[in-house]
RNA sequence: GCCCCCGUAGCCCAAUCGGCAGAGGCAGGCCCCUUAAAAGGGUCACAGUGUGGGUUCGAGUCCCACCGGGGGCACCA
């Protein structure tokens, strides 16, 4: 390893260990990082963190034994930046409670793997030629030896990269398994495609235009087929990015139109790409969150993309055209407020525009068209219409953000509102969007504020339908929005009026649909998710094209399909501007990669293999299974494996879903990975290849460690190292190099001048003080300031235990035999039964605080300035109880002890019942909530024994003066408080 | 604009069911060890919990409003 610390010259080691009149045995970096290598080997010798299975390849069922945990880590990209302090905090996380646990006698499944195709490789590999493998297998193992060095128990059989062929070739399985997948709506889950097939040729299902299915020609039946696949080739609008050459996910788009990574405008483009469709699942995505244990924030998160919403589809029939003609369907929350409809908008692509758009303007548009609003001055709807369309596909979505200004044209047709058979206009109008709903609204001003603008803007009739609250229109309200009784809401069959909003809408409702006018309806934000992009560094799809253009699955023994090599790694790229360009993606040009010929089940054919790859989202949606089996070759997971780590445990909950035990990683993945990962399992779930119902029983958001960065007067960064901070008038001051700098916090980087690695820290100190470090700074859900001058209180307190427990002079042990003293095993037993809880609770911060404690209390009175040493039996669990957070020295000094085995698997103490119950205890007596007194009472007095002592208690009978108290509370074990 | 999280010594953080605001670390003062130094040992001080109300015998903890910081969503019908 290239930090190897020991090829340093003697006399840098001695400097560093701090002169000449250092004892030999001092713990410092040398020693820490000579007792870390050692115990990294022999864990790596011995197999230590090996997690036995208990079938499949690596079946060792007679080594299963404990309560099973699996702990997982964030997937990481192992970027070519190597890791930053901040990077390992959930790891080492992790690998405290997984080295717990594992010493309390759980079978503990923790492995680390590397989500490893993606962009940087591939950006690389185009501006150097140097082939992306290449790059991301030097980077993963920098990667590796990076982690190494934290002493991480990781399970290393179980290490996968989603670039390895064996791992991608699983990849392309899943794929397959999705692709011949189709979504059942009366039995809510998926089912094989074949089993669609059989139910049209038996004529369960009856085809769209009703002819026998076997009348169909075969093309005519894998379009019907195709058109139900949970894996789909579509048409429709997607979000194109010339700038990266290539097409992005809804998710990789920011909210003001440009692509998340390179923030590069993207357009809406009709593109045929796949698609998955994860919309079918939006319900139980949503409603399955529930039985989930993760935090609030996320879930809320998640809800909120997927945006369910509750309401009604309504039929509302275009007037004087053909009656055949289709009405305008719109979506809405507030079927109560249809009394309220005085018009209505369509988005500018919506296709019965066209379709509902008379020849001439009708009459009384020109009493309307106050300065042109309603026509924008064109001669006929038509033109208007395209004129309105042009200019806005004109706007960028940032236009369409920043100025909310409403415009549209009347598109000259009317429609008729179904509770009141009035004629409302219908116009066209951008901020009704075609992605959302139906793409048509209904608008009602008086409740909704975008309509009300609108009509205000075009002079539009308001109908209020719900009371507005008391002063609200005096207040210089609009659009009234909240609850209140419904008014102006009758016909001849049904009045709403008086009626709450919940009410009305369920009364409108039946009525809509006695009338055949509407229906209730559940909505989703959610949109299907785009799973193709035109890159080189992904997973190849397990696809070929026919001759009539259909994509045909490959079957299994195709796989894997494996990544030609090619001279180009790069799509094509474009003037980030430039809309009308097609995607052209680099596999396209390996010319003997891409025509195949194959039997595929109608003779030797010609086929032309998809040239998209997968997203990088692919790889992480199933990582966490491969962990479990990595060296299956006959399934991508063992079925009992499978059920065994992830099953699920009805005796957590009985609707537990079952998944991973304990996921740990940052809030950015919020919605895309685990949402993605929680749709791929629930198809597998359905297909029958997993027994789990969701990936992730419980997640953890870890903090982040921050860290200051500095400017100076022109803006530019310094390094941050070099900033001198001084009080001033009780001010702090920042300087570098004598000038003033600016400070400010957020996140460490290269360009920030401000990355401290784990490795200096490692070689400063010491991986065991820099894991103490990191874990004592705070519990693992916060974020807090990297401060490398802290850093020195963890080595102190390391060198104090190991001072305690070893002659620094010797290096021999100097624990005794003798027999602790009550207050010592008082400490000792609390100080047990503390760590135990904290750890479970992933309290790391507050565990090192009572071990700290202990150690003091030792140093005290058994320490180096005493003569008897450290008795043995408090000396062995404060060892044990310190080696989840700094394994290389607990292991060191437990050998040091005379243990020749790893404590790794345990044992941990046990606190004593007896040490933990006082003998007496120190009750203060509080007059009116103010501390006056003490009393020390037996522990076991009883509640009025306590009361009579306070009473008694000097000081309080003198307050007391003979009045009576009004009132003692007595909490046991706590105080004692008077009421006077 | 809407939703979520967080405000405790100079700094990072503790405080069980509402029960004496301090466990631990950094920085600081003093003392010891040392020819000297410190990444050695010891010891000390420092806040009344962002602000204002309320509930309670008792509030850092519960409720309401506001202020400050962070995050998410945003023309989603």
């Amino acid at each position: 390893m290239s930090t190897d610390t020991t090829t340093q010259p003697a006399a840098e080691r001695a400097g560093a260990e701090g002169g000449q009149g250092t004892p030999p045995f001092r713990y410092g970096a040398a020693l820490a990082g000579d007792i870390e290598r050692k115990w990294q080997d022999r864990w790596e010798t011995e197999g230590t963190f090996h997690a036995p299975n208990p079938s499949g390849p690596w079946a060792e069922p007679d080594q299963v034994s404990g309560e099973k945990v699996y702990l997982l880590d964030m997937f990481p990209y192992p970027s070519g930046a190597g890791l930053h302090v901040g990077h390992p905090l959930g790891f080492i996380g992790t690998d405290v409670l997984g080295r717990y646990l594992r010493m309390t006698g759980h079978n503990v499944l923790h492995a680390m793997g590397f989500d490893a195709f993606g962009l940087p490789a591939e950006q690389y590999a185009v501006q150097t030629g140097t082939h992306p493998r290449t790059t991301t297998e030097a980077n993963i193992e920098r990667y590796k030896a990076q982690l190494r060095q934290l002493g991480l128990g990781h399970d290393q059989r179980r290490s996968v990269a989603t670039t390895d062929v064996d791992f991608y070739r699983w990849t392309q399985w899943i794929f397959l398994q999705i692709y011949n997948a189709w979504y059942d709506e009366d039995a809510q889950k998926a089912r094989p495609i074949s089993e669609l097939e059989a139910e049209f040729a038996q004529g369960g299902r009856s085809t769209p235009d009703g002819r026998d299915w076997s009348e169909l020609t075969g093309a005519e039946q894998r379009e019907i087929i195709d058109s139900y696949r949970l894996a789909y080739i579509s048409e429709a609008p997607v979000n194109w990015c010339p700038g990266l050459g290539t097409v992005l996910a809804n998710e990789e788009v920011t909210a003001d139109g440009r692509s998340e990574r390179g923030n590069f405008p993207v357009f809406r483009r009709n593109l045929k790409q796949w698609m998955m469709r994860i919309t079918a699942y939006a319900d139980r995505l949503v409603s399955d969150l529930d039985r989930l244990d993760w935090p609030e924030s996320v879930k809320a998160m998640q809800r909120n993309w997927i945006g369910r919403s509750q309401g009604a589809r309504v039929q509302f029939p275009v007037v004087g055209v053909d009656p055949a003609a289709p009405s305008i369907e719109v979506f809405t929350t507030r079927p109560d407020t249809l009394f309220g409809a005085t018009y209505m908008v369509l988005a500018p692509e919506h296709p019965l525009v066209d379709e509902i758009a008379p020849a001439e303007w009708p009459a009384g548009t020109a009493e309307s068209d106050v300065d042109g609003r309603w026509t924008g001055g064109a001669a006929t709807p038509a033109e208007a219409i395209a004129a309105y369309r042009a200019a806005a596909a004109r706007k960028s979505e940032l236009d369409r953000q920043e100025n909310k200004d409403k415009t549209g044209v009347f598109t000259g047709a009317y429609a008729t509102n179904p509770v009141n058979g009035q004629a409302i206009p219908v116009f066209v109008a951008d901020y009704v969007l075609m992605g959302y709903g139906t793409g048509a609204i209904m608008a009602v001003p008086g409740q909704d504020q975008r309509d009300w603008d609108f009509a205000t803007a075009f002079g539009l009739p308001i109908v209020r339908t719900v009371q507005p609250s008391e002063g609200f229109e005096s207040a210089g309200g609009e659009a009234f929005t909240g609850e209140g009784p419904a008014i102006n809401s009758a016909n001849d069959e049904i009045s709403l009026n008086g009626m709450g909003v919940a009410e009305a809408k369920a009364a409108i409702t039946d009525w809509l649909v006695a009338k055949g006018a509407g229906s209730a309806q559940t909505q989703y934000k959610l949109r299907d998710w785009l799973f193709s992009r035109q890159r080189y560094w992904g997973e190849p799809f397990p696809v070929a094209w026919d001759a009539d253009g259909r994509p045909v699955a490959l079957p299994e023994s195709e796989l894997p399909v494996e990544l030609p090599e090619i001279d180009d790694y790069s799509p094509k790229t474009y003037d980030p501007d430039a809309a009308d360009t097609e995607p052209e993606p680099p596999l396209s040009r390996a010319q003997e990669w891409l025509d195949v010929e194959l039997d595929l089940g109608n003779g030797l054919q010609r086929y032309r293999r998809e040239t998209n790859t997968m997203p990088q989202w692919a790889g992480s949606c199933w990582y966490y299974l491969r962990y479990l089996d990595p060296q299956n070759s006959d399934r991508f997971v063992d079925a009992e494996v499978e059920r065994y780590w992830l099953g699920k445990d009805t005796t957590r909950a009985a609707d537990d879903p079952g998944g991973v035990d304990l996921y740990v990683g940052g809030v950015e993945h919020a919605v895309l990975h685990l949402l993605y990962a929680r749709f791929w399992h629930k198809v597998l779930f359905d297909l029958g290849h997993v027994s789990s119902e969701e990936p992730f029983r419980r997640l953890f958001n870890q903090g982040y460690i921050q860290a200051y960065a500095y400017t100076d007067a022109r803006g530019t960064y310094v390094p941050a190292e070099e900033v001198v901070e001084e009080l001033v008038d009780g001010e702090p001051r920042f300087t570098w190099n004598g000038q003033p700098v600016n400070r400010e916090y957020g996140k460490m980087g290269k360009s920030l001048r401000n990355v401290v690695t784990p490795d200096e820290i490692s070689e400063r100190y010491g991986a065991d003080t820099f894991r103490l470090y990191e874990m004592s700074t705070g519990p693992m859900e916060v974020s807090r300031p990297w401060s490398t001058r802290d850093v020195v209180g963890s080595q102190r307190f390391l060198q104090r235990v190991w001072r305690n427990l070893v002659d620094e002079q010797t290096g021999e042990s100097r624990v005794s035999d003798a027999e602790p003293d009550t207050d010592t095993l008082r400490l000792l037993h609390r100080t047990i039964a503390g760590v135990h809880a904290d750890y479970t609770a992933l309290h790391y911060n507050t565990a090192a605080a009572k071990l700290i404690e202990l150690n003091n209390h030792l140093t005290k009175v058994y320490g180096p300035g005493s003569q008897t040493g450290v008795p043995r039996s408090v000396a062995e669990p404060l060892v044990l109880m310190l080696a989840p957070l700094t394994p290389h020295i607990a292991e060191e000094l437990w050998s040091v002890l005379g243990h020749d085995t790893s404590l790794a698997h345990g044992p941990f103490p046990v606190a004593d019942e007896q040490y933990l119950v006082a003998d007496t205890v120190e009750y203060p007596i509080q007059v009116n909530g103010k501390v006056r007194s003490r009393i020390t009472v037996p522990a076991d007095a009883d509640l009025e024994a306590v009361k009579a002592a306070a009473l008694g208690e000097e000081k309080i009978v003198a307050m007391m003066d003979g009045r009576e108290p009004r009132k003692v509370i007595v909490v046991p074990n706590r105080l004692v408080n008077i009421v006077i």
